[in-house]
DNA sequence: CCGGTTTTCCTGATAGTGTTCGGAAAACCG
DNA sequence: CGGTTTTCCGAACACTATCAGGAAAACCGG
């Protein structure tokens, strides 16, 4: 079984995909330091001492870069998704989930916008970008199956309880920890909720 | 006692006061229609018939536009708040303020994002504006103290699960009601973690 | 009604954005 | 070396917010 296209187009393809990486890379470095919206094709060239136009010849628009760097965003989501450790105790796997997503959103406040928030004006994730959106939520959706809660309700529910922890924390303390401190205690709270036990205050 | 100012003055200040509402309504209606970023000076002139430079003479900028967008905005989120009506049913109050707080979510997205989300690059609200959020968040607060809830912590937890529900209905399905009806399960779960009460599942 | 003051408005220009076109330069490989 | 493919860039377009200066208009006291 051998490739039907020759070597040196094997090469260029190669050439080609290092200098994408690379602008890529330059991209998230510029997204990091100044915001989402601080991406800026003319200063991106600028970084990679290339004109701007250049850029259109890896991709077909600045949205296009966006979409690259969302792709990567939730294929970083899915893996740390794979990473949590099963266990007797629903309530682990519920913190070990919700913290993996906290900590998702404050280790990049600007991934996190791209992904959960729309905070690039009229931006939309291509089909293929969109599905991977799509895997995580329905591995986070199957996790919660596995704990017993097959219902739509608790999962909108777990969703919209440690969506709000991670949004809130990005606004209100990006530097600190008001609200991952929170979500053992949330996760208490949803547990006894949805399990139903018994819950008497100190 | 009478006014310093001669009356010419006033009538003055009148007029400019009512295009400058004008200007006020014509965003509005552009950024109900087309989402917040989709507001433009050249577009909402147009729509004034006038030339773009010409509001320059009521808004020293577009974001001061945003900034009396958002006054507004908080002012209205101010007052329903006030229209809450006081309970000895604890769960009666919270309940009220969250679909208060999520309908308004619902109402007009826009103006929930211009509140509660970064979507507009750069836009900081001026310190009087900023003073009406402040005021929200406060009444927020006293309104859960007055429920015996004065725990900072609670008061977090509380903010990140409605704030939660509204985005993920704004996000996930924005003419639909999969997350509003959940609100009443939602301040159940709440209130049963903070007050102590048994809660068996069906 | 007139004259001076103030307010409003527009013409023209600047700097910035993403993007398209067309051709030159470079890289590549048989 | 020759021909093909890929990469790059200069020029231009359409759009954005915004600034500067002067003309037009509104205003009001005399």
């Amino acid at each position: 079984m051998h490739s039907a296209e020759p070597r040196h187009r094997d090469r260029r393809r190669a050439r080609h995909e290092a200098t994408k990486q690379e602008i890529l890379d330059a991209a998230w470095a510029m997204v990091r330091a100044g915001g989402l919206n601080a991406l800026s094709l003319r200063a991106l060239a600028h970084d990679l001492d290339m004109e701007p136009q250049s850029l259109y010849t890896y991709f077909p628009s600045k949205h296009a870069v966006y979409d690259h760097l969302f792709a990567a965003g939730n294929r970083e989501l899915l893996d740390r998704f794979q990473r949590v450790e099963t266990s007797d105790d629903p309530r682990h796997v519920l913190g070990q989930i919700a913290h993996l997503f906290v900590s998702f959103a404050a280790d990049e406040p600007a991934r996190y916008e791209l992904l959960f928030m729309r905070t690039v004006p009229d931006f939309e994730p291509s089909p293929e970008s969109y599905a991977l959106a799509v895997d995580v939520v329905s591995q986070a959706r199957s996790a919660l199956a596995a704990l017993g809660l097959d219902d739509d309700a608790d999962f909108d529910m777990w969703t919209a309880l440690v969506a709000g922890l991670a949004s809130q924390q990005l606004a209100n303390d990006p530097h600190g920890d008001r609200y991952i401190r929170l979500i053992d205690d949330a996760v208490t709270m949803f547990a006894d909720h949805v399990f139903g036990t018994r819950v008497p205050r100190s």
